[in-house]
Order: C-alpha cells, then sequence, then structure tokens
DNA sequence: GTTCGCCGGATTGTCGACAATATTAGGCAT
DNA sequence: ATGCCTAATATTGTCGACAATCCGGCGAAC
C-alpha cells in the first residue's frame, strides 16, 4: 500500500495495435451487460418483467456477480429499475416520460446539429445523402422497419459529425430508454415519406453550414416526431397493441 | 421457478407509513455509494486519483462488495472511470468536456425555466424570493462560497418546480460531474452581484409566467455563466492553482 | 547502456457458500 | 369462505477465498 498522495497521470494512452479494438478475453462482466442491454432495448423482455439474477445467468452463460454488475448499471443508465431485496425489473416509462424525454431529445438534437452545421466536411456530406438514398429505397420498397434502423443511423452520423461527446452520450441514452415507443410511431400512414423529406431539408441545410437553418429545419422534423408520438401514444391508448419478443435489433450503442 | 410469462403489475405502490422514508436497515451498498459518491463532489480525492477498492472499503467501513457495486454505478454516472483490471479513478473532466456540459445545461435550464414559468405557484415564488433575500445577505457580508451553495439552491428550486423528472435528473447529474469548475468561477470580482441581478431578473420573469420572457432572463443568466466559466479556465491555464508536478500532462485536454 | 524476459507484490475479477429478506403456501380459528 | 399467523420457499445481499491480471524491479543477453 504505497498509494502516492498525488494524482496519477494517466498511464498510457492507447494500446499501440491500432487494428485492434477491445481484445477482452476476461471481461465477462462487461460481455453480460452488453447482451443483457441489446435484449432488454431490443424488447427481449416484457415492460416491467422481472429480472431473476439466477435466471439471467444461466440464460447469458455468465455468472451472477457478472449479472449483478450489469444491473446495477442498466439501473443508474435507466433501462431496469431497482429495488432494496426486492430485485430488478425492466424499466416502463409511462407517456409522460416518453414525452418528457422526447421534449430532452429535441433540444439536444438542435445543439448537436447547430455544431455540427460549423464542423461538417465534404466527405460526412456524402455519406449523409448515402443514408438519404437507402432510406428512399426502403420508403420505395415500403419497408418502414428498415427505415426506422436507417432514420437511428442517420441522427447518429450527425451527432458523429458535431463530436460533442456530452450530448451525444446523453441522447443515446435516452434514445434507448425510448426505444419502445419507437415502433409504434413508425407506423402512422405517411410519416415515412414525409421524414424522408425533412431529413433532406437537414442535409441542405448542413451542406450551406448554416447553423441556424440547420437548427431550424431540425426543430421542424423533431417537432414533426413530437406530434407523431403524441399521436402513437393515443392511438395506442384506444388499443393498445403488444410487440412480439425480439423483435430485430435497432440497439444504438451505448457509447 | 414458475415465473409467470406475462409481465408482473408493479406489486405495492406506498408502503403505508407516510411519516417514514427509507428505513434501510440493511443496505450498506446503498449506503457505500452515498457516501463515496459525496467524498469526490465535495473534493475528496484528487483528480485522477487512484480509488483502491481495498482502501475505500477500510475508510468507508464497508465490504469490497458494496465498495465494487458503488464504483460501478459511479462510472456510469460519470464520475469515476473504470478500465478493466486496472482499476478506478475519479474522473477527471478535461476544459472542453467542462464547456460542452455548460452548454447542455444550458439549454436544459432554458427548457426546465420554461416550464417552470406555466406551473409556478405563489408559495414558489415566495420561497424563491427567499432564496434571493438570502443571497443579497451573502452578497453584502462579502461570502462568495455561501452565495454559491445557495445559488446552486437556487436552481434546483426551479427544477422542482418544473418537475421535469428527465431534465433534473439529468441536470443533477452534469452538475456534479462539473462541480470542479464551479468553485473557480466564484472567484471572479464582481460575479456575484450581476449574478444576483440576473436571479433578480428570472425571478419577475416566472412571476410573470411568462415563458419566453423567463427562458430569455435564464439564457442571459447562463450565457454569462459560460462567459465566466471560459474566464476562469483560461485564468487557470496562465496560473495552475493545485496541480503539484506532471501538471502540464494532465490539464491539457488529451482527447 | 539498452532491451528483453521473468519474478513477486499488489490489485482486480469471479465464484461459491451463506445470511438476510421477501413472497408464497398452508393451517387454524372465526 | 375470510382473515391472520406461521412455515416453507424463492430471491437477493454479503463475505471470504481464490484465480487472473497488471505493475515494477532485477538480472541476463546483446
Amino acid at each position: 500500500m504505497k498509494t502516492p498522495v498525488v494524482a496519477h497521470p494517466p498511464r498510457r494512452s492507447s494500446p499501440a495495435a491500432p487494428g485492434r479494438e477491445a481484445p477482452a478475453v476476461q471481461d465477462r462482466s462487461a460481455d453480460a451487460y452488453r447482451r443483457l442491454r441489446n435484449e432488454i432495448v431490443s424488447g427481449g423482455f416484457h415492460p416491467n418483467e422481472r429480472l431473476v439474477e439466477a435466471d439471467l445467468a444461466l440464460r447469458l452463460d455468465a455468472g451472477r456477480t457478472a449479472i449483478r454488475a450489469a444491473l446495477v448499471r442498466l439501473d443508474q443508465e435507466g433501462l431496469v429499475t431497482r429495488e432494496p431485496n426486492r430485485g430488478a425489473r425492466v424499466r416502463l416509462v409511462s407517456d409522460r416520460e416518453a414525452l418528457e424525454i422526447e421534449e430532452v431529445r429535441v433540444i439536444l438534437e438542435q445543439l448537436i446539429v447547430r455544431q455540427a452545421a460549423q464542423r461538417v466536411t465534404a466527405a460526412d456530406l456524402r455519406d449523409l445523402r448515402r443514408s438519404i438514398v437507402r432510406m428512399r429505397e426502403r420508403l420505395a420498397q415500403d419497408d418502414p422497419m428498415g427505415y426506422s434502423g436507417l432514420n437511428a443511423e442517420f441522427h447518429q452520423r450527425i451527432w458523429a459529425i458535431a463530436d460533442h461527446g456530452t450530448a451525444g452520450r446523453l441522447l443515446a441514452n435516452l434514445k434507448s430508454q425510448s426505444i419502445r415507443f419507437q415502433y409504434r410511431t413508425i407506423l402512422r400512414p405517411g410519416r415515412t415519406a414525409s421524414s424522408l423529406r425533412e431529413h433532406e431539408a437537414i442535409v441542405e441545410a448542413l451542406a450551406s453550414r448554416d447553423s441556424d437553418a440547420s437548427e431550424a429545419a431540425m426543430r421542424k422534423h423533431l417537432s414533426h416526431v413530437v406530434e407523431t408520438l403524441k399521436w402513437a401514444i393515443d392511438a395506442q391508448r384506444r388499443q393498445p397493441i403488444w410487440l412480439p419478443r425480439g423483435a430485430s435489433s435497432i440497439a444504438s450503442d451505448p457509447g
């Protein structure tokens, strides 16, 4: 125990080999976390379903210790709730909360797109336009699910351009919490087509490197998203629908 | 093991006794978390200091298990970083990150004050004005530290009025991450006086229940806060306050 | 003198067992 | 049948021990 009183400087900045990413030979804990998280956000559990540690350990082929750590993380992340001595369940986000989350998302995306407008490169624009093309294909094939996935990717691309770590982290987190609502919003007739047009407008605004215009385009887009969310909540109040287990993984990376 | 396939409804809504809050006879884990968190945000550790589990267990009189859980939580919360097999250290937020955090805080506070303007009650306004009075006292006594505490309380009061759980949680989290920078900003000469005037403007805008005016007042206030933060960062770059040795490697933004 | 490999101490990661607590089931009186 | 008390079970919380890994020093080879 010779812990120095002064602060340690960071030991090594990067592990040399540029090709490898994360070998992680012994990291059952992080792995269990990733897989459990994925199962939750992709709808592998019912809302409010109990998460028994022993069961999960069996199901994910991990020790109870790893599961426990994963649950703690997911709790802090807002994906599950843990009551002392009573275990964990997947957190059910209420309608009101979903709207709150979307409100926050709106302003964060505005902040981000504004910053992206000042940093966007020609290569970035090329990628964005490619995304648009692929979305147009999905629209033509009448594949709203596929479109939804590309939509998430589109927004994430903008986060990457903005390079705003803090806002990006928060957005990814919020998104995963409210992902359950996303399935319903894409069912609105005609929504996909107008969404595509709005995305195009965002790209054009970014191309002009005009922060104000970009923010305006994003705001317009997201105001429609909020509207659609309200519609979806209302529709589901009238006629609840249940989603199949293990729907396609639109999972966003925890970052 | 007869786990039902359908989702469980929440078992009990409230535990009857309205007077009690959280007895928690057996919750060493949460307790360790609270205390460790407190020590970190109140500056009980140096930035980037190593957090050895065994030491903390001794220091906080808790088992290593509890410490471990607490570290996982604090990691997810952004207060410590944990590298596999290399332990945890208190996270050092870079200058750039501090500005990012403040950017996000600005827009979240705007969202919140806007909502607060629509919900504020007469009692709330009375409380806010009391806060102002106390702040004025501190200013008169030339007690910037005490003022800073009241300042935090003032903003939290507004969060409570807005009753926006999501935004409030995020703000609390961000605040704790950047708390280390706060004590430098209050050192700027004359800042306290103008801060007080800006707070008064916010209260008056809230009193008129005008969302736009409230947001504008808040924006004006926070723009000055950002400006002060930039000044503080710059000042500390010219003349570092603590940082005993090897400071240059830690002080600059690693990425 | 430098680089490499190996060893020993320090620290983290994981497992199994057990204690603490909650939840269910059963019995019994009403 | 209903409600209450107690036993049995299910599940979580904690501890201790051990394996895995990292860190630093030391000596040999070049």
